[in-house]
DNA sequence: TATTAACTATTAAAAACGTAATAGTTAGTA
DNA sequence: TACTAACTATTACGTTTTTAATAGTTAATA
């Protein structure tokens, strides 16, 4: 089965993901959208229910890791907007993903760098 | 602000992308989950009612046109998956989709060829 | 050790989502 | 025109998601 997070859950779990671990509060303080400090730990709570987080006291406090990894839940997403959306073709995700005005020679010239040695890996 | 569907409004929007337009049976009969008739049903006009698709009369159906394109959803949710999963990196999101075995030689070049045309935008 | 600030646990409930039964309507056709 | 197959409209309900108030607990500290 893939794995697949609520949005609020993604969002949590995206916290988690980018500091490595973190305390109801420190969540709480990344999260974007201005949320009870009680809806955070009901979520980790949920998360940590369903396997996606465990915890480790700390003081008075949890320590929340992910169990889960990106990777985990990426999958499933990533084949969904590119199945659904750019109807498989990853041709036409890629070229809106580069159409970007953000996007930076360097970070083009590494990602031809990246389809080069695949490509490399394919041919031999 | 961006818009975000719902997974099962995506399914929907997913095959009138497809088709083009769609009566209420052709979309029932491409969802790949049995549904209800009337639920399909119920789901169009849901989707009419938030302004994703409009219809016209064609006999006694109704035929729904897409109102909301791929790109409009699809930033939104490519964005997502990039923010969240892949912390705004576009080389680890490339990556991973070209991880893929499924991934022809072919259609990696064509992805590269892509890139080469936006790096030389970039450089002249 | 008594206090209390900082946490966690419990409980509840609104809102969103998904599903579908059934009632009502319409356009083709016998 | 009367019939009926094929649609649409209405209504409702179970589930999941999201949110948060409030009650209970704990560890530091005066």
């Amino acid at each position: 089965m893939t794995i697949r997070l609520t949005p609020r859950e993604l969002d949590i779990m995206a916290v988690l993901w980018r500091l490595g671990s973190g305390t109801v509060n420190e969540v709480w303080d990344e999260i974007e959208d201005e949320l009870a400090y009680s809806t955070v730990l009901t979520m980790l709570r949920t998360l940590e229910g369903k396997g996606h987080v465990r915890h480790e006291s700390q003081g008075k406090a949890f320590r929340y890791y992910p169990v889960t990894q990106p990777e985990d839940a990426g999958s499933g997403a990533l084949d969904r907007v590119l199945d659904k959306i750019y109807q498989g073709s990853r041709e036409l995700l890629v070229t809106r993903l580069l159409a970007d005005e953000e996007v930076s020679p360097e970070e083009l010239r590494r990602i031809r760098e990246l389809l080069d040695e695949r490509l490399g890996e394919l041919e031999s």
